[in-house]
DNA sequence: CGAACGCGTGTGACCGTACACATCCCCCGC
DNA sequence: GCGGGGGATGTGTACGGTCACACGCGTTCG
């Protein structure tokens, strides 16, 4: 029958259904349709029974490039990310897609591959091109900053910030805080040769916890040494614990976060160190694991869930328009658990 | 000078600038900016600055949905997620992302908040209206094929599957055979007494390491027992062994994946009993701070990467109408390290 | 008893772009 | 000198919706 060859007037992909072809249907004119789907209240329950029957029929689907087209409201907020991979931001988009879906808009995610300057404008301009209504910065790069700015973006923004520099487009989670706080337990707990593990040197939390961590020694009149500049990974934190552990000029070490904690606690076993005796440790994150490491880690507790609903209902509230609203910081929180111990 | 009344001409909104003001400043026709944009052979050198100078003035971006609308063409790939937080998923979604992103496509990734029906008929719904070209579906639920089908998706698509039916629109990552691996490996241990810590029963993942549990001990004609249904977490790692090591007869246990074997590390630290001395652990997907727990977990090493990329090049395939692509089943990895010993 | 009004529905224009086709111009060869 | 061809550019139309407005109809009120 349907033989490969003589057959030029098979259509070749049938097109979909659009408004037209369900108001044909349903016997009545493509507006009444749109007035459908745009549930406006002045429609008679039979027509509607009526329309939405057609749809049901044709398997229609409004077409959403041109309705935003048309509308130039995409319904969409779009996400530059960087390093989403990690625990931290995977669980912020996660709340954030959660937030947004319930509010009745969608996410477009695109990562940023490097932090140079013009992978993130290319980021920032796939998105703009989207049309999405608002953004979400989540990359923790310096540079977006300057990369906003250059391209005019001119919907409303939030970007996730950890130093307290507090321009109107931040959210500000502040980390500062949350790592002197894990500086000051060390300290209270009579130590006083504290190590710093960071993480890179151009994300703005790393930044923040050190500066933090700096802070809190200075106010304690206590010696600071230079942080050791990591990647975040358990790897580092387990080959940089290897090579400080030579010299053990130290009682506790404050990791920049979970991952590089475990991996400071394995080279401590490993070396045949105690955790918590000899060295206390740590993290900063409070990942669902930390709880179960070997000793259960002592960190910080970030809410990321809430950061990223603050995030959302930040953006739409200011998509409707309101003003002042809140940009209370997001404090993060102690968690004591069995990797730190008085100092003897 | 600008007072807020009496100017009702003012513009609301500025439009943003359009092919036809670029086609104005730069003194050509749209096509010709059209042109330009779709880089046509046929420009002149000069004609193409003129108009690449009018774009850059006017900070002109192309409007996606426009595009969109006219070549039904959205270089937007659809992911249908669930459960993204977790390593395997958000590795592998990144994958994808950086895959994609290389070869000129974006993502468009929704999340199922429940596993029902509606939920993922709602999903899929919304990534089919944004007329995606093609879709990835990450969401391990049976119930989605069932949603495809009713749906009539008449994009080319691939699901992440586990169980080697091999429907032509699935990715086999072979989990049984990797699931097979770990059992086995313990029993070489000499291991008889073998538990399972399984994942969630509506994963296909967790199925099918269950299967490939179950038919290597009744392979090796051990005594099956009725694995325990778990959440993933470490935190049911963690109670599920509280529980079980109170009767203690069995000397290995093999969890669905690393949190739960972490989990279930910490119970044995806890009531005092050695891991592997006493009980042997295996996990599953080699997260990468398995390589730091204590003890360093044996486990199973899945190539998330590795299945992203599969992912985007079978979909890519297909869209340029290539047929009989490579289905290899992606093999997970035993990595033997510490938290295994023979059975004593 | 006619005007005013509200409700439910239909008509035209437009959103920003790509594609097919028409047009113009210049150069070449007979 | 003129027809033909091809490269560069311009003109109409379609894509699938929404919005402002117009319209017919029945009801209400002055």
């Amino acid at each position: 029958m349907t033989t490969e060859t003589d057959r030029p007037a098979e259509p070749e992909r049938v097109r979909a259904p659009n408004i037209r072809d369900v108001a044909r249907v349903a016997g009545v004119s493509y507006q009444t349709v749109s007035r459908v789907l745009n549930d406006s209240p002045s429609i008679r329950p039979e027509t509607l029974q009526r329309v939405r029957d057609a749809i049901a029929e044709l398997g229609y689907r409004p077409n959403q490039a041109a309705r935003a087209l048309v509308t130039s409201r995409s319904r969409t907020i779009g996400v530059l990310g960087a390093q989403t991979v990690h625990y931290g931001p995977a669980t912020s988009i996660h709340a954030i897609e959660t937030a947004a879906r319930e509010a009745g808009y969608r996410l477009s995610i695109t990562n940023i591959s490097s932090s140079d300057y013009t992978s993130i404008k290319s980021g920032l301009d796939y998105l703009m091109s989207q049309s999405v209504e608002a953004l979400i910065v989540i990359a923790p790069q310096v540079r977006v900053f300057e990369a906003i700015n250059d391209l005019q973006v001119d919907v409303p923004y939030v970007t996730l910030e950890a130093t307290g520099l507090g321009t109107s487009h931040s959210l500000w989670v502040d980390q500062i805080t949350g790592a002197r706080r894990a500086t000051r337990h060390l300290i209270d707990l009579g130590h006083t040769e504290i190590m710093h593990i960071s993480g890179p040197q151009d994300w703005i939390e790393a930044e923040a916890r050190m500066q933090g961590f700096l802070r809190e020694l200075s106010d304690a009149d206590l010696r600071t040494r230079a942080p050791i500049l990591g990647d975040w990974t358990a790897s580092f934190g387990y080959y940089a614990g290897l090579e400080l552990l030579r010299f053990r000029d130290f009682s506790a070490v404050f990791a920049g976060n979970d991952q590089m904690a475990l991996g400071l606690m394995h080279a401590c076993r490993e070396l045949g160190l105690d955790v918590p005796g000899d060295i206390s440790v740590v993290g900063f994150d409070d990942i669902p694991e930390a709880a179960h490491f070997s000793p259960p880690l002592t960190t910080v507790r970030q809410n990321f869930a809430e950061i990223g609903r603050r995030a959302i209902e930040l953006l739409l509230g200011e998509l409707r328009g309101e003003t002042g609203l809140s940009h209370e910081p997001v404090q993060p929180e102690l968690v004591i658990r069995e990797s730190t111990a008085p100092h003897r």
